[in-house]
DNA sequence: AACTATTTATAAGA
DNA sequence: TTCTTATAAATAGTT
């Protein structure tokens, strides 16, 4: 626009074109602040160069993607749809399933039976009558396991307590034996309540007999000698 | 920038700030354009006057999404995520909820069991028997009701039947009496499955009788007279 | 929306 | 890139 008109055509001598195109983007940006200023306006310009290089100009009262949102929510169009429309269906599903599985559980519990027929309401108190008969026989299961676990735990304590008391018999001359920590109270290993495996710590003379019983456990260098309980 | 110098800051006459947008705007517009023609470049502009109003350009070789995606990925920040955030949550959340009610299905199916504790297994099977006694008392609620109901249609159909014994009586002289369609299937009448409003048809002799009974509703101008059954 | 005096932008050259 | 400057283009104020 100065020393001579120019067409508005591509100019193809790469070297003016980056010039003109680094002029004149300075001009638009100029402008487009301008009419910032004057108009109280917002603008956004985003622009990518023949190479591919990316410059923008933003009006200083907004930013770029308050702006993109604007111009959605104004176009009507969004955007990032197609980006959504796959969760969203997906969503759409999911819920629709929750429901589904919120009435089954409604019906079960013997509310909403206005959505079953008779045929259907038939149908659930045989199935639940199934199942309930299943859930009895695991209660009873795990009560007979627990009896098990029990009985084991107490053979396990007699069976300590009569090597104690072959301990004892054996070293009745020795004033020091002694039972510490967990002093006879059986009953409580018996308790349902399973906890980690349980220790009895049993304090022995420092010159104890090398091979006392099978049974009974050494720990290493400690004078505390470990007796683990079956689980 | 003609007819005398003006300083860059807000027009504060209304009119003429849109005025002065409107011819900036399209100057903008047309520097953007030849900028897009002469150095071969993509350009956005987006601008949202004080008024609220949009106004766009975009190059012709390109798109706006396309363009606002190439500066996501030139900018590096996605735009869309923050948008996705939300409902990324909603759909996790979503999915736990599901997880969970699906396993509390199974569990009222006898299933997935090891899941519970003792406790837990107790306060099941009691719930499940409350819900069990409510299902049944809902179902034999529905018996008694379709009991009632067949019992009405008897009834009603028992009715019927006497005025046809009376209307029979009181024209055994005239041959021509005849009772077409549903003849005398009362039984199919009670079955379960409830249709709409039953209809017998009986066709009466030409010449009948103006006034033969109360419960007999003459239909129109047809000579088939109705009897509708109660429901 | 048109006009036009004036300012501003910028093409070409350095 | 930046500066210079002749000239094209844009536009403020007016009609």
């Amino acid at each position: 626009m100065a020393r001579g008109k120019i067409q508005i055509k591509r100019i193809e001598n790469q070297t003016n074109r980056q010039v003109t195109y680094s002029k004149r983007r300075n001009g638009l940006f100029k402008k487009a602040h301008e009419l910032t200023v004057l108009c109280d306006a917002r603008v956004s310009i985003l622009m990518i160069s023949s190479t591919q290089k990316l410059h923008e100009y933003i009006s200083p009262t907004t930013t770029t993607k308050q702006l993109i949102d604007q111009y959605q929510t104004a176009v009507g169009v969004d955007l990032w749809n197609s980006h959504y429309e796959k969760m969203q269906e997906h969503l759409r599903k999911l819920k629709e399933v929750n429901r589904n599985l919120r009435r089954e559980i409604r019906q079960r519990m013997g509310e909403s039976l206005n959505d079953l027929g008779y045929e259907q309401m038939v149908n659930l108190i045989e199935d639940m009558d199934t199942s309930l008969k299943l859930i009895r026989e695991r209660k009873y299961k795990v009560i007979s396991n627990q009896i098990d676990t029990s009985k084991k735990k107490l053979r396990n304590v007699e069976e300590i307590h009569r090597n104690l008391v072959l301990e004892f018999d054996a070293r009745h001359e020795d004033p020091h034996y002694g039972l510490v920590e967990n002093d006879g109270d059986y009953n409580s290993v018996l308790g349902f309540p399973s906890g980690g495996p349980r220790i009895i710590a049993l304090r022995l003379p420092p010159n104890h007999h090398p091979n006392h019983h099978p049974a009974l456990h050494s720990g290493g260098g400690s004078d505390l000698t470990t007796f683990a309980l079956l689980e």
